[in-house]
RNA sequence: GCCGAUGUAGCUCAGCUGGCUAGAGCAGCUGAUUUGUAAUCAGCAGGUCGUGGGUUCGAGUCCCUCCAUCGGCUCCA
């Protein structure tokens, strides 16, 4: 007999070597025919799997991320019997789950993949799925693993196979297929009952941009076909809240090919917006003493050779502007730090002085590959909220956590809830990726690491995700479609301080090197505005939007009287614009639904006789008439709960 | 940069297997209408079909080049 424990205390005895599948059958009918997967002990275990040691148990459904991590999984396997099935020469590589679904790498040899090739694919899936296979886990030993690969002459499994240690080597068969593979499995293909191979993409074998260049499948699998029906119809809501969509439509911004990709232009509305938010943060950092500063665009060459970006960067960024001098060579400012570090030495500095913060909406250049290129999010110019901080080491710590304090503040005020904390460090493999002593490194990785703890911030730490000159406390968050980008940032920077010489006086009267922290809250404008609007899906907090009130005449003849209206908005600093088109006033009310403007104002016969107005409230519908001093204070009081986190 | 897809009026799209002066809705302009809480009616104007080449009697439609965009990969100071 063993003793099997449950995840709410309760235990029971069982025969020795029951499978989970019966474990779970024992609980409730119900519970075995939603189990996908499970957990024994903390180790994954298929529902196949017979037990023969007391343990823990905790069974996995659909509705745990582990359930249909498993579900998904396990679809990478059908996936690649379809694929070998269709195309028995092409080689496989990997196929795992991720956060939506799952893909397949393989390599089709001189076969081009297309997506019109998916359908044939997809079909040739559900009725693999159908056969309701078992899936089963079967170990073997390296040699024989190896060889059954030489057969089929897939270097790439042998290449993985190669740095597995004999003994821990399995495979995973269903229906007469096999695969590679170290489990965690759903009990038989007949429980994906729905699939949608969602795109093709190159995908470099190991993510090494010098390897062979695969074919990746993605796709995304259900337990019911409603379930894909509603996934679907999601995407679609998704991709309406894209922000090169909603830019273009509420005029924030757009593109030339004349002025180059990546370029973006900031229409007045966006531009408006946009100094909106820098306002806002910079009140915030004079109170928390920073400096604004301000540095040219462009920066000598060796300014970049000093702080090392060039020797990082330089081949694949803009090229140098040359100048009629001999030997001049100037570099569109890629980034602000040095500026920074060539006006902190601009003066002397006493240990009394320190911290000293620097601030400066700075826009950079970055020739960023055209493949990478995507709207407002990763574009070749864009404008960082960047400051740097100079301090001692007694100091780091707080200064530290107090700009943990004010990036939150930034999200919590804007409703960015869901972010993660990362926690960038070096890749100790890869020494060759960055400058400065190991020492340093310590340092700087420890100072991090401490105060986000002390923070209690849940974070996530990421090898080789940091600065070349140091390592970084990342925010992150989604986008509309699940992307994760970078918005906030901290860096602590041992090394520039040492490169260009800076330094303070000490109480002990000798010099010393203060230490930088790098950070932006935002992290560029650009990117900020983009995943705001895909939060907000165009409806910013009105203190931010572009049009706070439309007044609309019912007709033009309440003109005068309108502009009157306008006039007394204006003189209460709310903005506001006037339409007085000729068009019925349905049609109006509709476009300024459309334009997501907060506030519209009905003006007609009726208001001007009794000198009110009615007021319509975006996406809420008729407020009723209100006379004017009224109309103000609904609107004040609204822009004022929009900011109520920003007075805090 | 790499893999795949797409590229027709300001916007959203139609144009089957190549065949008469390339269509529609919205937006724009002109006129009528002067309107009561999500689209008033009529008329007009607007496109060298992304670019350059090729195949063909004939190309928006087929082939190639380049460019841009989209989905990924790589990269992201």
């Amino acid at each position: 007999m063993i003793n099997i424990t449950f995840p709410d205390g309760a235990n029971k005895n069982y025969e020795n070597g029951i499978s989970v599948i019966e474990v779970a059958k024992s609980i409730s009918e119900g519970l075995s025919r939603n189990v996908l997967t499970a957990k024994f002990n903390n180790r994954t275990v298929e529902t196949s799997t017979l037990l023969e040691s007391d343990g823990d148990i905790t069974f996995y459904t659909w509705n745990d991320d582990e359930g249909k991590s498993a579900f998904w999984h396990s679809s990478a396997h059908v996936l690649a019997e379809a694929i070998m099935d269709i195309y028995p020469h092409a080689k496989l590589t990997i196929g795992p789950s991720i956060e939506n679904g799952f893909y397949y790498d393989a390599d089709f040899g001189d076969i081009s993949f297309s997506e019109k090739d998916l359908m044939g694919l997809e079909t040739k899936f559900m009725e693999l799925a159908r056969k309701k296979s078992v899936f089963k886990m079967r170990s073997s030993t390296k040699s024989d693993a190896l060889s059954y690969y030489r057969d089929i002459n897939n270097e790439y499994k042998i290449e993985l196979i190669n740095g597995l240690e004999d003994g821990s080597i399995t495979f995973c068969d269903h229906s007469n297929f096999t695969d590679l593979c170290r489990g965690g499995h759903i009990p038989n293909t007949g429980l994906i009952k729905a699939v949608k191979l969602t795109s093709v993409a190159g995908a470099y074998w190991r993510g090494d941009e010098t390897r062979n260049q695969l074919t990746r499948i993605y796709g995304i699998s259900f337990p019911k076909n409603n379930e894909l029906k509603k996934y679907l119809e999601l995407i679609e809501e998704a991709k309406k809240r894209d922000h090169r969509k909603l830019g273009k439509e509420l005029e924030l911004f757009t593109f030339s090919q004349k002025v180059g990709i990546g370029l973006p232009l900031w229409l007045p509305k966006g531009a408006a917006l946009r100094e909106r938010l820098e306002n806002f943060l910079k009140k915030a950092q004079k109170k928390a003493g920073y400096e604004q500063v301000i540095s040219p665009h462009i920066g000598n060459k060796e300014l970049y050779m000093t702080s090392g970006h060039f020797q990082k960067y330089g081949s694949d960024s803009f090229q140098p502007i040359e100048t009629p001098a001999d030997g001049e060579s100037f570099l569109l400012k890629p980034m602000n730090c040095p500026h920074h570090c060539e006006i902190y030495k601009a003066k002397q500095w006493s240990y009394k002085d320190l911290p000293v913060r620097y601030a400066e909406f700075g826009t950079v250049y970055r020739y960023e590959q055209s493949g990478e290129l995507h709207g407002l999010t990763r574009v070749r110019s864009f404008t960082q909220d960047d400051a740097h901080i100079f301090c001692m080491p007694n100091q780091l710590n707080d200064e530290f956590k107090n700009v943990i304090d004010l990036v939150l503040y930034v999200f919590n005020s804007l409703g960015f809830n869901d972010f993660i904390v990362q926690v960038s460090l070096r890749d100790k493999s890869n020494p060759e990726k960055y400058i400065g002593s190991d020492k340093n490194w310590e340092l700087a990785e420890n100072a991090i690491i401490n105060a986000t703890k002390e923070k209690n911030l849940k974070y996530v730490i990421e090898y080789g995700e940091a600065a070349f000159y140091g390592p970084k406390l990342d925010f992150m968050v989604k986008d509309a479609l699940g992307r994760k980008w970078q918005l906030g940032t901290i860096q602590v920077d041992y090394n520039l301080p040492e490169r260009f010489e800076l330094n303070y006086k000490g109480s002990n009267n000798e010099f010393h090197r203060p230490i930088m922290i790098h950070r932006a809250p935002f992290g560029s404008l650009e990117r900020f505005v983009a995943i705001l609007l895909e939060h907000t899906a165009g409806n910013f907090p009105i203190w931010l939007a572009p049009d706070q009130v439309i007044i609309l005449c019912v007709s033009q003849k309440h003109e005068k009287y309108a502009k009157k209206v306008l006039n007394y908005l204006e003189n209460n600093e709310i903005r506001a614009s006037l339409d007085t088109r000729n068009e019925t006033i349905g049609k109006k009310i509709r476009q300024a639904e459309m334009n997501k403007i907060p506030f519209m104002l009905i003006l007609g016969e009726k208001e001007y006789e009794n000198q009110s107005v009615s007021v319509r409230k975006h996406k809420e519908g008729d407020l009723g008439t209100k006379s004017t001093k009224e109309l103000i204070e609904i609107i004040k009081k609204d822009i004022d709960n929009s900011m109520s986190y920003l007075k805090l």
